[in-house]
Parts: structure tokens; C-alpha cells; sequence
DNA sequence: GTTGACCTTACTGTGACTGGAAGGTTTATT
DNA sequence: AATAAACCTTCCAGTCACAGTAAGGTCAAC
């Protein structure tokens, strides 16, 4: 199968497949007498877990410590079970930020009963320490 | 007064003050017969509104325009309300994602009750479509 | 034989900075 | 007066995860 078959099966963009390649994230692909990059089934799988993985924001250098974690099958899971946990500890904090942000944004945004940018509420609360 | 004082007093550090002129959202610094930039009290309060505007996560691009808007007093402050509402509605959309990403997350990090990687159910769910 | 859809590499740009190198100036200490 | 530290300057590279573009090679269909 060539690259933008593997783009389409699994939903990830030719040239973000070659990114892959080229930061290590996937093994060099195999070429065909004309140069052409040529997939696999097992290729599929490996990207599917990459895409999955960046749909939780998981950091390309992490999903490299995932998949090298999983070349010993008998190796304890310990390091999968912290990285989410990590992960999520992460969104949870994002998420409390961006809802003080709401808040602040809210208010922000009915401050301003004026129309006249000199006595604009919105700009001169903007200028508050 | 020096840059690195304007850094303390408006909580920026001098490398993005440097950088924040450079793109043209400072104007260019007076500079004394050493070369140094030389600051007055009024390029604090345009420091601090758009350190304001960022701690809103409101692009340095649209920083530009709200300071652009503030010279005619007399305009109209639409664009000011209209750019602030984008920013919630942004805001409020990420908080969407990000709740779905936490659900993910969480249901992921409680489903491995084993401890091996070859029968790491985080790492099978990660394989999934 | 030529069009169009692929493929290749290489380079640039994104946003908002941060780090570092290499060198000049000022201030404080010895 | 010498020296050290704490500033200041410019310029270039790096971050993250790609996306855009250019310039060129290949292949199948008409």
C-alpha cells in the first residue's frame, strides 16, 4: 500500500506520516524500485495507536516511550498506567484554568453598556493591574 | 527607566518586551547615547493592558488591533465586544473538548487492572479504531 | 504524448516566546 | 585602578506538531 492509502485507512495526513518517520516515531519504510514508501497491515496498527494517542494530546516524545515499552510484552505496565494518569492530571488542570479564563471573559464581556471606545468598560478594565 | 525594570514592574520578561517591539506591538524604543532602551511611565500601562489581553489568551495579532482601535475615542467599541465574545466562545469550546478528553482519559486510566504489558488494557484500548 | 494524480526531497512558516552566544556598558567591590 | 557582577545589545537557533510550497520524478489513462 503506498502513503496515501495508509493516510486514508488511518486518517493521518501523508505528510504528517513522513513527519513520523523522519523524527523516528515510526521505522524507516520500506521502498519500492522507484522510491515510493511502501505499507503494510502492521503499519496501520502502529499509526492507528499513534493517532489515538495524539487524540489525547500525548506528546510525540511519549507515544516513542509507549511504543518501546511494548517490545517487552512481560515488562511491568507501570510506565502506561503513570503517562495517562500524568496525561489526565494535565486536562484536569487546563480544564481549571480555562474555566477561571471563562469567568473572567464573562464578565469582561458585559462590562461594556457603551458603544463609544473612550468610555469602553471592557478596554479600561483590560488596563487594571 | 531600563528595560529590565519595565520587565519587573509589568511582570514581562525584557526578552518579550524586545520581542513584543519587534513585531511592531511596542513602538520602537527611545534609546540613550549607550544604546539602551530608555522607558516612560505610559509604556507600562500599554505593557500591562497587553499582558492583560494575553493572560486572556487573546492573540498578539488581535492585541494589535485592539490597540489600534483606542486611538479614534470617539469609534465605535463593537469590535472590542465582538473580539472578546470570540474569545469566550473559544474558550467555552475548548472546555467542551477538553471534558470529553478528560472522560477519555479517566476511563482509560481505570480499565488496566493488570500490571504486564502484554496484557495492558490502556495499551489495547490505544490500539483501538 | 500529454494530462492529471500520484510520489519524492527540501525549505519555510506557524505562535509566542525562550535560550544561548558574543560582545559592549555600567556599577560595585576590592 | 583592576576586576567582577550585573546589566545591556544583536543575532541565531530551538520549541511543538505539523502545513504550505516549490521543484522535480513516476505512473496510469486517454
Amino acid at each position: 500500500m503506498k502513503i496515501s492509502q495508509l493516510a486514508k485507512t488511518t486518517n493521518v495526513a501523508s505528510k504528517t506520516i513522513r513527519y513520523y518517520e523522519e523524527i523516528g516515531l515510526l521505522p524507516e519504510a520500506y521502498r519500492n524500485d522507484n522510491g515510493y514508501r511502501e505499507y503494510s497491515a502492521s503499519d496501520i496498527e502502529r499509526l492507528v495507536f499513534i493517532r489515538r494517542c495524539r487524540e489525547l494530546q500525548i506528546p510525540l516524545e511519549q507515544i516513542k516511550t509507549l511504543i518501546a515499552v511494548q517490545v517487552d510484552q512481560k515488562s511491568s505496565c507501570q510506565e502506561v498506567d503513570a503517562l495517562i494518569d500524568q496525561q489526565l492530571d494535565k486536562v484536569r488542570k487546563t480544564i481549571a484554568e480555562l474555566t477561571l479564563l471563562e469567568q473572567t471573559l464573562h464578565t469582561l464581556a458585559t462590562s461594556c453598556p457603551n458603544d463609544k471606545v473612550g468610555d469602553c468598560q471592557i478596554l479600561k478594565n483590560l488596563q487594571q493591574e
